[in-house]
DNA sequence: ACGTATTGTGAGCATATGCTCACATTCGAG
DNA sequence: CTCGAATGTGAGCATATGCTCACAATACGT
């Protein structure tokens, strides 16, 4: 397989090998088509479909186009797992660092859980793309830094709601307040798989107030 | 593919395809080394590494006699998530019915959640299994009956605990139950692949106290 | 021992899919 | 309009892997 790349052989002094780097607009909406075809793809028919040549079939281009905006599959994928990353890191950071004021606890839970589950339920495929062979090694990693700055930013908010707590509890909380959230995930995927005579919302509303409670039994 | 299976043809009367049936002692022995070596396969290089070559190769067989037992490679994963899921309804069901005239909510808590980590811990493949495209359509139909099983038995425990409570209100406990569950599990999983600073202990007790809470609120 | 049935073997076929490369097409500056 | 550069094309190569089948080895009853 590593036969192929041998035309890149040993990447000294020139670096890169000879993919195109669009500079243009139309390269950049090329590079996008590619990008989106593979998440429609990965969203409608799951991981197994998406390969080179389902993927330049569906968008209407052929395979070496797409070649020539990425170096191998595993960096199609890559790129779509760092965009939603980005995006989910957007969301919750910005959610995490509104003005936390509010005197009602449930309120902020509320703003800062709302935008990761419309998250959730945008990229339900996400969770694929992380545990996939081919690219979760790398996409895990970028995953940690981020998984790491909402903790720390959690963390940060307790500190700031209790002054004197404990680094280690305030620590022990963020990481039970980010599994609590997982189970929230999972009720949104599983309601999503087969819809449950119960609305999801009932379920999900129960979670928050656990998590409410939970956390003002942490801060006082 | 599919092509190879053609001998199985229409598989009218004659039903079972020419598949060996192994009756004796050797037979189910041999059965259980392949199962066994695509286990440990899954379980240390990932689901990736698990083809019915490598299958043949680390257990010392060849190909041939792996296809004797076992219809396809389908058929083996098939087979090896079955067992699971049976060890997992057996553990889970059993840790639910046993005596529940306990006192204390806490304890009976304790006891039906021990053996569900303990599984967890024992084969955290089990989940890549049943994600794996090639067999997770009939995996998760097995899994859905063991879950609904087990949420039934939560809510007839429930029923027992609080004769009047109402139907609907019970399932949803159930369902809340469930998803609180899979946050202990996806801690354990978290832990196993990175320990944190903090003792995993630490962090289900906390979940357990939670979800006792949760079951208390509910129950009064 | 002999013969039949059962089980084992592994080279190799069929296929899926990542990827290349020789050629075609389009674009844009002079 | 001309020509070189950039971009697009897709047949087909290389490989991985599921699976078969002709043959070999073994077990077992007589």
């Amino acid at each position: 397989m590593s036969n192929y790349s041998q035309s890149q052989g040993a990447d000294g002094a020139t670096g890169e090998p000879e993919r195109r780097v669009p500079s243009g607009s139309r390269g950049v909406r090329r590079r996008n088509l590619i990008l989106d075809t593979a998440a429609t793809l990965l969203a409608t028919d799951g991981i197994e479909a998406v390969n080179t040549n389902a993927i330049a079939a569906r968008a209407g281009i052929s395979v070496g186009s797409v070649y020539q905006y990425f170096a191998n599959k595993a960096d199609i994928l890559t790129a779509l797992g760092e965009i939603y990353l980005s995006q989910l890191r957007d969301n919750t950071v910005a959610a995490l660092e509104q003005d936390l004021s509010d005197t009602d606890l449930g309120a902020v839970v509320d703003r800062v859980i709302e935008p990761m589950i419309v998250f959730e339920r945008a990229h339900p495929a996400f969770g694929t793309l992380l545990s996939a062979p081919e690219v979760g090694g790398t996409l895990q990693a970028s995953a940690l830094q981020v998984d790491t700055r909402v903790l720390h930013t959690i963390e940060a908010l307790l500190l700031r709601l209790r002054p004197g707590i404990d680094t280690q509890r305030a620590r022990r909380v963020a990481l039970v307040t980010k599994a609590l959230y997982k189970s929230m995930s999972y009720l949104v995927h599983q309601d999503e798989r087969e819809p449950d005579t119960l609305p999801i919302d009932t379920l999900l509303a129960d979670m928050k107030r656990i998590l409410v409670s939970y956390l003002r039994e942490q801060l006082d």
